[in-house]
DNA sequence: CTCATACATGAACCTGAATTCAGGTTCATG
DNA sequence: CATGAACCTGAATTCAGGTTCATGTATGAG
């Protein structure tokens, strides 16, 4: 075999630009999701509209895109929890991680959770990954009787996705912070779970 | 005064055909959400599209009245709930009208619950009335010390409502009848409340 | 420095779906 | 039964927003 023959040497301005845009769709899509218009995204990647289009086949793909960034982070996530011994522990730490990607993604977290298999969430794959990974996790719980031995699966991923959907949350997070919200969904999950313990959240830095 | 000069003396067919047109909304938008199409609604109503439009003045309008009649079953679902003495007994009742609720009006019901307060949910007074019958419930139960003491209002609103929002509830009901996975929800939410009893669904009728 | 070319621009174009309106039709009243 | 107001119809209009493309510009290899 010879060298590489994918490296396709992109212009510097094109791959900022390609990363302008991402970072500027993530932006209105979790303001607006769906409904976020190609001319904002441009603009707030100081960008014309054409450009997009250089790097994105339609505002489905960029949408795919970036749905797709944010599976990644999750699964990153999700294997960094199975790492650690106690499934109780995991979850609880795997709930935090979902409300800081909450913030980060917005509305189209609040999308990909909300829609039927195979809709915008695209990437099957990845969320077939995910659903595995949480499955193990939950596996090992009850394996030690720390969860109700009927969890199922998909049931669980159900009510985990839900805890990031409410309709209440800007109402929540008017009178108190997220972390608040994500504790006590740690607390409300873990219990529906059939866990009585409840790890306590990670200390804060020395004052 | 004189006469009620309210009794407007709607011609028989108009009556017949915005109850057709409500029914047919209701169809559309359990199924699509508000991506339903008028064009859709007013075939599936056996009516033309210009017919819709006088009896309601817009596409959002006409969202907002199937809307309303989902918030008010709601509402009288609640205020029988809150005839029972027993709490725990009312939620669990509670949550399995909300699935029956959920099987006739669907994406509508998902869309409501997910959209941040003021968007389609129009009728924000439907919205406080549920929100302080729920209260009321909650607080009932904790009074009795059946319920954790920090429940917090908002907080068990937006997980009420994550229930029936979750992604994975196509997959799950490919494999379960929605009653299992009431059920389900009825064990998960109690057990995230704080009771440790959970009540046995109704029983069928005799065979 | 020079030129081929990858890239960017944004106004024009197109699409699909909501809304309107100029007639035809039906109901209910005398 | 007339009559006309209420009602219905559906093709035409409007419009918002995604997508394209002819034209201009910046990059980097030689």
């Amino acid at each position: 075999m010879s060298r590489a023959p994918s490296a396709k040497a992109f212009r510097a301005d094109a791959i900022l630009n390609r990363a302008r845009i991402l970072d500027a769709a993530r932006g209105e899509f979790a303001q607006h999701g769906m409904r976020a218009e190609i001319s904002q995204i441009a603009n707030a990647a100081g960008v014309a509209t054409g450009t997009i289009y250089r790097h994105f086949t339609s505002k489905d793909g960029l949408a795919t895109a970036v749905i797709h960034e944010l599976a990644e982070r999750f699964t990153q996530d999700l294997a960094r929890a199975l790492e650690s011994p106690d499934p109780v522990e995991a979850l609880a730490t795997l709930i935090r991680r979902g409300f800081d990607l909450l913030d980060a993604y917005g509305e189209l977290l609040v999308m990909v959770l909300a829609s039927p298999p195979g809709t915008y969430a695209r990437g099957r794959s990845d969320y077939d990954t995910l659903r595995a990974q949480l499955g193990e996790l939950l596996q090992r719980g009850v394996d030690r009787g720390e969860f109700r031995a009927d969890l199922n699966v998909d049931y669980a991923v159900a009510v985990f996705g839900g805890l990031f959907t409410p309709r209440a949350l800007p109402r929540l997070r008017a009178s108190q912070p997220l972390d608040a919200i994500a504790e006590a969904s740690v607390g409300f999950f873990l219990a529906g779970v059939g866990s009585s313990r409840i790890p306590a959240p990670p200390a804060a830095e020395q004052p």
